[in-house]
DNA sequence: ATGCAAATGCAAACTATTCGCATTTAAAAG
DNA sequence: CTTTTAAATGCGAATAGTTTGCATTTGCAT
């Protein structure tokens, strides 16, 4: 079994898109796959410049935008600041859970809604295809 | 048993969050309560208008903040459009049904998330103090 | 290697929202 | 009823997040 590096991992991603394999775009794939948590714009750009990108801004905006097109990113807006959220799309069906105290955001997987999405179309006729779940409260640091 | 009217009605919700009975906020509650649906606040200035009323866009900005600080009113950011939403606050909780096709957007009481909750404060120690849902599909007119 | 469409950088434009400050007004106090 | 005062409002300017136009660069198919 040949173990693909992430270069080539990201490459065939992109490709299966219809995507060109650019620097900056491994570079954020990777920013993304490795975050625990949803990242803004402003974020993911930071990051990239650590890593020694000189990526502008734009760029940013419009890659992620891609990558939502494209179904490799998910995209939120949890939070009343105004700021889009990504993160790497694992196809895996999650919500978040936010802390009210530290702003911090944890993706819990596993979800209650199979039966509750067939009782919603019973009532009310829409054709549900899917839904959103945010969580807040205070985690167990900001408890105290 | 006395029958308020309106004026009355919104006066005295008004003066119980310490907030001046002005005409404006009383019009606004007004339109406020009668939709059906999350308002943005560019509507609300529109609706507002074609009453008569002469208020200023930053009127409407700073008396919805003011009714969600006071709870008179809840804050959403559904849809991805960068606009935040309010609708008159009934206290009672609720989720919302985002048609995918006309963006109309229907309010749906009922909530399946008591054990929920206590499922995920077990999990991961979080102090959950509330969520939001959001379910998006195709209404029936759009289903065609 | 060559050509073209896609990707990028940069600055300007846009949109939703907030803010500073002068003016008005509701309602408490006299 | 008049005075007083803090809250509410209007207006324009300022912000913040995001988008866009256009010139330039760069993957990648040929």
């Amino acid at each position: 079994m040949i173990n693909l590096n992430d270069c080539n991992k990201y490459k065939k991603i992109l490709a299966e898109k219809g995507l060109k394999n650019t620097g900056y775009r491994n570079i954020l794939l990777k920013i993304l796959e490795e975050s625990r948590t949803p990242l803004t714009v402003e974020e993911i750009y930071i990051k990239m410049k650590k890593q020694n990108s000189a990526v502008s801004l734009s760029t940013v905006y419009r890659s992620m935008e891609t990558m939502w097109e494209k179904k490799l990113a998910a995209k939120t807006t949890i939070m009343n600041d105004g700021k889009a959220r990504y993160e790497f799309n694992t196809m895996e069906h999650k919500h978040h859970l936010i802390c009210l105290g530290c702003s911090k955001i944890v993706d819990i997987s596993g979800c209650p809604f199979k039966d509750y999405e067939k009782n919603i179309t019973g009532e009310t006729g829409f054709d549900v295809r899917g839904h959103n779940l945010e969580m807040y409260g205070y985690c167990p640091a900001c408890q105290k």
